[in-house]
DNA sequence: ACCATAAGTTAACTTTAATTTACTTTTAAA
DNA sequence: TTTAAAAGTAAATTAAAGTTAACTTATGGT
């Protein structure tokens, strides 16, 4: 990591967004953003940590989906960032029979 | 979509995880699994209907987590599940000067 | 206005995820 | 216990994600 973190002047310093709502990709690169600029990291200093190119952290910081899982999970965790999982249920009933045993959705 | 779809008998039909329990990748796959078994939907059906690869959808539900972001958001918008972002606050602080101020995590 | 630092872009290249096809194994209904 | 459908695996090819390195564009402090 960079010795000049802790002289380096604040950044843009994103707002949080609302983390309860579902999810979306934007969302996801919003918080994303907005924890790394809320330390005080520097993409640079991110992506040296987790060996990540700058590029691909751009691409997340920018919603992009076509990037590996892998390397998603690997920022949210050094920001202190992770998912929950949610069902929703009993709203889509795509079933031809009608049947509706052994269906907890 | 397949035809014998309505024909086809019972397949495994996993249990639903516990899904308050913080995200892990096994986890996702677990869900993943236990719905579209719920569902009584094979890999092919997904696959056909997504236009995704059965040995992908294999790998994401044995939770291999180097997977595009975007095939495992496409079978899970499919399923009827979803992410939500937490944020751990207040957990690691590893700032080496103490300065706290315009931080909100 | 300057200047250093961070952010973002681009192109050539490397690595690897994803597909296709075919095959093997498992599963459960008849 | 046969047997057809579903699950899982493997190898070869294709498509695309990821890296590197160099460059351009913001941004903010002095």
């Amino acid at each position: 990591m960079s010795i000049k973190k802790t002289l380096g002047r604040v950044v843009k310093s994103t707002n949080m967004p609302d983390l309860t709502k579902s999810f979306s990709p934007e969302q996801l690169a919003e918080a994303i953003t907005a924890k790394r600029t809320g330390m005080k990291l520097t993409l640079v200093d991110v992506s040296e940590a987790l060996s990540l190119s700058k590029p691909t952290l751009i691409k997340i910081e920018k919603g992009d989906t076509n990037v590996k899982l892998a390397n998603i999970l690997k920022v949210m965790e050094y920001l202190g960032l992770s998912f929950s999982i949610i069902s929703d249920e009993h709203t889509k009933n795509n079933n031809t029979t009608g049947a509706s045993d052994d269906q907890w959705y």
